[in-house]
DNA sequence: TTGCTCCTCACGTCACGTGAGGTGGC
DNA sequence: TTGCTCCTCACGTCACGTGAGGTGGC
């Protein structure tokens, strides 16, 4: 029988992990000493306190590993938990591969500029929303920032601000075109429905379910919306070197309107549906 | 301005990270009403959140986040943070790769065998130490156990329990030839040396040091002595199949001697130095 | 006025490491 | 008797998630 000491110094543990596992239940001396608490390991339970480090070092959590260790654990569920694991460690591999990746590019601007400079682009999910809009083919970008500017100061007068998020710009036109730009312009509606709203004479906006999106590559743009083509293509070029590919319609998501004399001060989430490239 | 709810929707994110990293001073609200405590974000406040969750996601932490993001830290700083974190992924990605090996194989042996029963290989490293032992040829086990009960019984008597750890062997045979045993016997010392000990006119143990070893693969092996081949196949084949090489003199210490009637209970660890082949 | 949103604690997570303060064992 | 070892709390780790209990805003 050895004390906590020596058992500790012959695995190579510390005696707090050992006194932790007894705790735990995973491993409890062959004698604890009901007087003084002295906890007395043998020399056979050498095998077990391996097994248990083994198993640990394959990632399983210590009630993991209790399970693997526990007499009635059928082989069928070992063989779920070990293959679980397998596939985790197979997406974990690929995760860091992608990490190594990036982080790589980040030292290669730093040699090459000098700084980090570039904008960051973000993965993230959208849900379907209700959109009060309205599509139009317009002649060019002053076209499309007036009409934008009248959504603004009419539309909440006419249904008040309670459901309405932000607006919203969808680009239709398949490629860009500087004399026919195909938008769709309107609110996002972050309740329940609202109704049709009349513009004037040719216009109306309507609301229809813009699509949700699983995945969407995003990237913040502030500053004069006329420089936006600047994180566009810092967005495709994100996609392209990532080995992305655009698979729906972009989206602006306007969070801060170029107001009169605050023009600098727009800021616009600019969306990309994206898949992976096969 | 936006009330955390609509910030967090826009990026999302929870509620409670956005917070937090207030709190933590990586990204405070543009304004917090000091009566009632209501962060309100700006739009402008995107992009800066984009770099903290893209960095976040190269495995930054927090801290190393922030010192990113300082204007003040030197390109070369940054460099240096990046340098280390690919280092640590490129290390995290080949260990992952073993584990996944490793997981495979226990699946493996569940497929063919119905159960995990492979006896635990545990890599430790061992540090230099005193070793009163003497070395003999010896014609067979019998001699060898012999010899080392005859210490056992004999030394602690001559210099006192105090300094004295397990018993060892130490193999020096080169090859394993059932007729002839070159072995070195005695007790690892476990503080200050006690000297030489007589045991008989031609035998005689002396102090010398066991060399430390950085990479020692060990397995517990519990029941006969003379049963020791199987751990010995099992350790030799898990070195095999791990991509290791034997580099040094085996040793066996001795944990549960093989006492009269108590042959089955006893436990040595077997290790074996190895080192990575390349 | 009623929901809805926001606020600040404060505990929980996972597997221990690291003291603090006190006692057993040779 | 004096070190050395062991004991039991109890806090700290890291980046938040998840309530609890209470208040602000439209």
């Amino acid at each position: 029988m050895f004390r906590i000491g020596e058992f500790s110094k012959i695995a190579q543990v510390s005696g707090r992990l050992l006194r932790y596992y007894d705790e735990f239940g995973l491993l409890s001396p062959q004698y604890t000493d009901p007087q003084t608490g002295y906890r007395y390991y043998s020399a056979q339970q050498l095998p077990r306190l391996n097994r248990i480090l083994v198993l640990k070092e394959l990632g399983l959590s210590l009630e993991q590993v209790a399970t693997l260790l526990d007499q009635d654990t059928s082989s069928d569920e070992i063989r779920g938990m070990l293959t679980l694991r397998k596939a985790q460690i197979e997406q974990s591999v690929q995760e860091e591969i992608e990490r190594l990746r990036r982080v790589e590019v980040r030292l290669n601007q730093l040699d090459t500029q000098g700084q980090i400079q570039e904008l960051d682009v973000v993965l993230k999910s959208v849900p379907a929303q209700q959109f009060l809009s309205l599509r139009e083919v317009l002649p060019d970008m002053e076209a499309v920032r007036r009409l934008v500017l009248r959504i603004y100061t009419t539309v909440p007068g006419m249904v008040g601000q309670h459901n309405l998020g932000n607006i919203a710009v969808v680009i239709h036109s398949p490629m860009y075109d500087p004399e026919a730009f195909d938008v769709e312009i309107g609110y996002l509606l972050t309740g329940k429905a609202s109704k049709s709203v009349r513009l004037s004479e040719e216009r109306m906006l309507t609301i229809r379910e813009l699509e949700a999106v699983s995945t969407i590559a995003t990237i913040a743009h502030v500053g004069r919306v006329s420089d936006r083509h600047q994180s566009y293509g810092a967005l495709g070029n994100w996609v392209e070197q990532n080995n992305w590919q655009i698979v729906g319609l972009g989206r602006e998501i306007l969070m801060q309107l170029p107001l009169q004399g605050k023009e600098e001060e727009a800021v616009m989430e600019i969306q990309l549906p994206v898949s992976k490239v096969d």
